[in-house]
DNA sequence: AACTATTAGTTTCATATGTAACTAATTGAC
DNA sequence: GTCAATTAGTTACATATGAAACTAATAGTT
């Protein structure tokens, strides 16, 4: 059994996280490059106005939470919104340093836009499964989300 | 039939992108936190390592094109692991423009030992799933991958 | 009530990243 | 052979991002 120099291989290309990375890029910069076109929307502010559409009055950090990201993404995302006009802050009664986030009129046009573009690109993507892969990805993406952490009540 | 207010709902969590792109990030940031806590080296470095340790004498161009970075990252990351010692470049003799990269001996060395903690984290990631399951996360994410780009042969 | 600890959110700073401009070498047309 | 067009790779610049320090408000302890 002749133990040849090389290790023990690894194929970049067969090797899951650096898939998973390259496929979650691709769907993104496509999609990053879409919203921005359209409504000079960047994927974060998006996600934020998202939120915010689903749930008014919501606050900076919830938002966090509920986005993954972290709060100076999301302090910057709706710092930028509010410049452009999209967002309102009111400032919590019971709790000063809370804020509570609403869409504007402006904001919520762009939202009701917005949402069906997003549901359509999701649409594009997982049309291509049946209905039973997509249950199935779905499944398999909350395994491996507990493999990565297994600590972390991610979804 | 009332129609509510709320157009057409969007739930960011299960939206198929967005999720995509938080189990990506979970898991590269936390191989990014490892690979540079025990090496020194970023993602981008280690991936350029990775094709470098299989293909010896191989361009930054082909590099970028196995690995999906675009040039400038490349140029970078391999000029940051000729600085550390982990490659050298030859330049081509039959295209001056052309480098031919090699892991010096150094570089050998950390490649020998990522290599095992890579198959083993990626082992941790794919192990939570039966080999059938991981069979068919490939064969989705190929689909998926499709659907992103028509055009591009990325697989 | 005063004092410490905690939390929400912002700002600062250093680094990472992408686009475009650039340099150097090669190729191809004539 | 000369000159425009292309290709490999780097550099420069402008922007994005994340960690840590900071400000302001609240909560908890005595």
């Amino acid at each position: 059994m002749p133990d040849t120099e090389n290790t023990s291989l690894l194929r970049l290309r067969e090797f899951l996280p650096y898939r998973l990375s390259v496929l979650s890029n691709t769907i993104s910069t496509r999609i990053a490059a879409l919203y921005d076109r359209e409504f000079g929307l960047s994927i974060w502010q998006w996600r934020v106005m998202a939120v915010i559409g689903d749930r008014p009055g919501i606050s900076a950090t919830e938002i966090g939470q509920l986005t993954a990201m972290d709060k100076v993404a999301v302090s910057r995302a709706i710092a930028a919104m509010i410049e452009m006009g999209y967002l309102e802050r009111k400032t919590s009664e019971t709790d000063g340093r809370r804020s509570q986030l609403f869409l504007t009129p402006a904001g919520r046009e762009v939202y009701e836009m917005i949402v069906p573009m997003a549901l359509g690109e999701e649409q594009e993507l997982s049309g291509s499964l049946t209905e039973e892969e997509r249950r199935e990805l779905d499944r398999l993406m909350v395994k491996l989300a507990e493999a990565a952490s297994p600590d972390r009540p991610l979804w």
